[in-house]
DNA sequence: TCTTTTCGATAGTAAAACTATCATATTAGA
DNA sequence: TCTAATATGATAGTTTTACTATCGAAAAGA
């Protein structure tokens, strides 16, 4: 065995049949990437991911009640998936502002697409978180959803970097209100560098991940070394 | 003559006919403004909308060419509403960083309601910037969107925000990145505070617009007085 | 007064977002 | 290996959304 298999188990139920364990269950997820990623989740529709996977409609009604739980499902994969990252990345790091400067590496990285998830693209489903991940919670659903646990994974990961924060400094006051908002700027500013140029410095390019790390790593430790 | 009438220009057509200059567009204005706050984007249907104002699908058709539009009308209106308002509490103020900071408390202040904009609930139109703003550019037409100069308004409060930025600090390399980002921070967190409170030391209470100030003056001038 | 514009009323279409039913193929358990 | 459960495909249908078209009456402007 020269892969292995790495299985994201999440901490609800978006789906009503869990989407992995089946063959057809993979092609929906593997097909609805691409898909989103192509025409953008409101032109997204189940009509025509069916079509796409020699399917039908009913069938994917099957796995999932409608396409924003779809979307739920893949988005908090995709916090799974980069909490794991963020742990491998950081593990036996000593010390604690190397450890905050990677993990802000690894969650504004364009995704790599890894072999052991080969019904995911990575790199397509960040494209997709960027552009369509804070869909998921804009919504009048946002606290049923919430009690539902689907925000669960990203929660996690917050609090994980919160953590970091806290250890380099730990009378920092607002260590999750900080990571909150640099997650969400990780995305926004590598949007509005592709889109909205005259919004950022950050130049519009394949390499607008690592500058929009940059300039976050900047924001953090100012604000964390910030003399009061 | 006791109420001073102050029109908003926009600087692009969301619409087709301007609802500023008849009653059924200002009621069209006015209804849209409270089914929004009260349903959502999504739920919210022109259909929905005509029988509040009893009139016609088509008659609101011919004032907008569909929802989305609408949507980029009252977020418009609203950027161009707070950039006013931003030079209005700057004006005069000699010093750069009380500049910022005021104009920092501008954007996160929950809206007002004005007797000059009758037709126009401030702070109902305040709470759907929050949580459907940024739908108005998340989308596949983002491109043709800012092409037809729908995003001008934003873009012209973000640049006067980075301009007072560079006042403080002309050497500081992110001006327009860090404006945008807190921007959209300043919705954020008080829609975190309210519903994933977990994401936030920010507190979901009336006054979660003045912390979430306070918040973001910390995180802006930590970065505006970094040594480098 | 005449004419243009505005609006309401009505009707209709295409697609989206589902739900229901039945037959068949596959699989799992006994 | 037989049987029963499950998964999928095929088909059809409903309701709602998102529009478009047409017409006539009222109102407003010239």
């Amino acid at each position: 065995m020269n892969t292995t298999s790495i299985k994201i188990n999440l901490n609800h139920k978006a789906y009503l049949r869990d989407p992995e364990l089946t063959e057809l269950g993979q092609r929906i997820i593997r097909e609805s990437i691409r898909l989103i990623d192509e025409l953008g989740f409101e032109q997204f529709t189940f009509r025509k991911l069916a079509t796409e996977i020699n399917s039908t409609e009913a069938s994917v009604y099957r796995y999932f009640e409608n396409k924003h739980k779809l979307l739920v499902y893949l988005v908090s994969w995709h916090w799974a998936w980069l909490d794991h990252f963020v742990l491998f990345h950081t593990n036996n790091v000593a010390d604690a502002r190397e450890r905050l400067s990677r993990a802000i590496d690894v969650i504004t990285a364009s995704g790599t697409d890894n072999p052991a998830t080969l019904h995911i693209s990575e790199s397509a489903l960040h494209r997709i978180v960027i552009s369509e991940a804070s869909k998921v919670y804009l919504t009048k659903e946002v606290d049923d959803d919430n009690k539902d646990g689907y925000f669960l994974e990203y929660k996690r990961l917050c609090h994980h970097l919160a953590e970091m924060v806290l250890r380099i400094n730990p009378d920092y006051p607002y260590p999750h209100a900080l990571i909150s908002t640099i997650m969400e700027a990780a995305h926004q500013q590598v949007f509005f560098a592709e889109h909205l140029p005259s919004l950022t410095e950050i130049k519009g390019t394949q390499r607008s991940p690592e500058e929009t790390a940059i300039f976050l790593k900047h924001l953090v430790f100012a604000a964390v070394d910030q003399k009061r």
